[in-house]
DNA sequence: AAAGTTAATAAACAGTGTTCATTGAATCCA
DNA sequence: TGGATTCAATGAACACTGTTTATTAACTTT
């Protein structure tokens, strides 16, 4: 019963080709741009065919967010190294607005996409990439906050509030609308910004 | 030359029934449900003829953006008229934040699309309405930092660290990751973690 | 060699935004 | 009034999109 052990490679393989040639016309062509057909002509199969290895294109995109944790982790391994809380945590929120900047397409995919992630079920084990760094930075806000000795923080939502800030700077940017507020200094204003909102949060 | 005044009329009027239709399917359907034909089928006209008054979709998007802020501003009126500078901002942010919960497509259009404003010289006029929103918050963060003898605090930092951090929020629960931290805990974990910006910026 | 299995596909369905030649009715002018 | 002109409205097409299904063709097993 069931496949061969060289049907199965070759089922994998062609998965894979699938998933590489996605990755390719997702960082030429956007978001956007990313169609089952495109995908299909790329590696030069019917766009029939993709449905026998994916169930749909959600399948398709939520496999290249899982892709996208890994591409960003290598932004974040540095800082996540770093000795001291407070310092650990300002690496991990310019590190997580780099990747989010120079890789626009994949950020969207990872934070902003609902459609890979209909039921909180299955999300809930599917982004465990998110949710692991998520409780990492939490437990470095808990390491702050006792080595700062503040009290009456609670270190989840001191986690959250430093995430809804670099996530809220990160989309801002994408749709221009620090653009708007002061021309070809993005960059700046989102150095400026972190930088304000570690001396507000940690009292330095 | 020129259209008579009766036919100006009847062009603005039907521009406006292509916008009500489109408001409505907009509610109805979500962004990604609104569709040229679908609009021309509500208003019972072909698609071509909504091209004989809007150049293209973004078109229509843009103006549906200005009526988004309007709706905005019923929000947001109560909170401006808050005397006190720190809860006037306060009240701002909730004010935001249950705007953007509570109409998450015209918060999407509004906020995160690039689309309707591909040009930036374009877009400096035509996002007025959002940075007529931001000037008042940045005029609220100076009187703030005034009152409160805050030293060294750049208000146009201050204000784009509070925006980045509630549009953040507004953002994480729209794609439901507030969900996979905090299973139906989405408000109350925007409603704290607001309040502990406030905290920390202010430093009460 | 015949039967069974299955990977791959062509074609179709129901959508999408957008363009353009054609129609038909209202307006203008002689 | 009659003919010319103007122009709003449209049907049909183009080039796309995701997805499904019956059919083909090749490989495997008996």
């Amino acid at each position: 019963m069931g496949l061969s052990e060289r049907k199965e490679r070759e089922k994998a393989e062609l998965k894979e080709l699938i998933l590489d040639a996605a990755k390719r016309i997702l960082l030429k062509n956007g978001k956007e741009g990313l169609s089952i057909r495109k995908i299909a002509h790329a590696i030069e199969y019917s766009p029939a065919t993709i449905y026998l290895y994916f169930p749909d294109k959600d399948a398709i995109l939520h496999e290249l967010m899982e892709i996208g944790f890994g591409l960003m982790s290598k932004y974040l391994v540095p800082a996540f190294a770093e000795q001291d809380p407070v310092q650990r945590i300002h690496a991990i929120g310019k590190a997580y607005a780099k990747f989010g900047m120079e890789n626009k397409d994949w950020y969207d995919l990872m934070f902003n996409s609902e459609k890979p992630m209909k039921h909180i079920e299955k999300c809930a084990e599917e982004w465990d990439q998110g949710m692991a760094m998520f409780n990492f930075l939490t437990a470095s806000c808990k390491q702050a906050i006792d080595l700062l000795g503040l009290k009456g923080i609670d270190e989840r939502i001191l986690a959250l509030h430093f995430w809804s800030t670099v996530h809220g700077l990160v989309n801002l940017a994408h749709s221009d609308r620090l653009e708007i507020i002061e021309r070809n200094q993005t960059r700046q204003l989102i150095d400026k910004t972190l930088e304000a909102a570690m001396a507000s949060i940690f009292r330095i």
